[in-house]
DNA sequence: CGCCAGATTGAGATCCATCAAGCGTAGTGG
DNA sequence: CCACTACGCTTGATGGATCTCAATCTGGCG
């Protein structure tokens, strides 16, 4: 985390230049530190700028007039938060801290400097577009075609992907700071109901949460129960570094 | 439909100059036919071309292990395929024709010509991207959070939202060539249930359909009654043509 | 004329929501 | 140190939305 955490996001992707890594460090402004529980912003404002998560977890939602939410994204460190406001005035969701984080803000105006002096960042940030598309792609494989059990796996299985893109750690152990009513607007349950789905995938053995902590004994059981296949995180195409 | 209906639909985004144009149409093979109900290409194939849609109507799913299927997206003519393609090396979907269909390929590969000759273009490309995880966002609120008839009315009002952008005609009524069991699997309902929730919006006299026709009497009332708001599809920040 | 796919209708079952009560832990103030 | 509160979680009972299975209907088409 020492260095710009967008850099070994991106690393990941394709083998980057200086210069290329000269060009990211200069669009980012220096961090700002958020509360857990506070709003970054709020659907509807005016939006200037995506910020790169440098730590900690966020989440972004929509109010609805019922008094319901639903949850659209939940961000890690080395995500980029607004991406796809790049085609609008005005932002579509509210984002929230989930923990105490740090955000780098980035000016959307400065995509042209991207667009005109790179083309290995301009494919990069086409290629990071559209991997957040296949993620909420898969999102809506899960509220459309899955019980609550298998949506419940299936999420933190993909959290769990994402964050060993940049971190590593025991692969069956992790942390998972999102409450249950968080985790019922990402899944469009009700709290109640994902409490009672927790409880059963406890007594399947296939997943277990204390206090944010979540353990799996079995990785590959729980996958082919909750239908996952993590390609949609993982395989991509390998950009050259020309430009 | 004469021209490239790419061009109609970029230049609904920003004012295109005959070089933008000579290069988007340089991009476009010659159309392709392809019958109503045949298959164009394959979850899991090697994903080499976008296609554009010069006419006709398609869609996009996964079949799931239980035999279920989840419809992803719904294509209209001025629509890229496969866009979020460019990130990945396989398909990430099928996709197969509701209606006879004209497409064009347009090699993926290509897109670096783009992105190295045109910031416009590629402003524009990545714009198309943003709307794109635009509508994907609206339809998970919609699978998460709405209820049957809501969702039926949202994607109806969605459908003829996106037509209005490259077609006009009567704002009330349009074909919207989908069988049941398709918006079923756009919903994440069973046939059966679509059906009754069409009878429950005929009998609250907010929506009618009768072989793929459907008539609106009250578009306002519809649009309150499900929630709907355009401006994630019709809202965007314009951008100049310099370059 | 018969057939087939799409659509409708009915009856019963299932999953999940809602309402309501109770539990545990962390924090707060006296 | 001890109420007191607040929040997140759990558990039970009940109801509703939607699914499944099955039968029927309709219109187009060979």
């Amino acid at each position: 985390m020492s260095k710009s955490c967008i850099l070994k996001h991106f690393g990941s992707y394709a083998e980057l230049e200086p210069c290329h890594e000269d060009l990211l460090c200069s669009l980012e402004k220096s961090p700002r530190k958020i509360n857990a529980e506070t709003v970054l912003c709020h659907e509807g404002d005016i939006a200037e700028a995506f910020y790169t998560v440098l730590s900690g977890w966020l989440f972004s939602y929509r109010n609805m007039e019922d008094g319901t939410r639903q949850v659209l994204d939940i961000f890690v460190p080395g995500d980029v938060i607004g991406l796809r406001e790049f085609a609008f005035t005005h932002r579509l969701t509210s984002v929230a801290a989930l923990t105490e984080a740090e955000v780098c803000e980035f000016p959307k105006s400065r995509m042209a400097e991207i667009f005109s002096n790179s083309v290995l960042l301009s494919s990069l940030f086409f290629a990071i577009g559209a991997r957040e598309q296949a993620v909420l792609l898969e999102r809506l494989v899960n509220l459309g075609r899955r019980s609550a059990t298998q949506k419940l796996a299936h999420l933190t299985l993909e959290l769990l992907s994402r964050l060993e893109r940049t971190n590593t750690f025991s692969q069956n152990e992790f942390r998972m700071p999102l409450p249950q009513h968080v985790l019922a607007d990402a899944l469009g349950l009700s709290t109640v109901h994902v409490s009672r789905t927790f409880t059963e995938l406890k007594e399947e053995g296939l997943m277990f949460r204390d206090n944010n902590h979540i353990q799996i004994p079995n990785i590959k059981r729980l996958k082919d129960f909750a239908g996952f296949s993590p390609y949609y995180l993982n395989e991509s195409v390998p950009l050259d570094s020309r430009n």
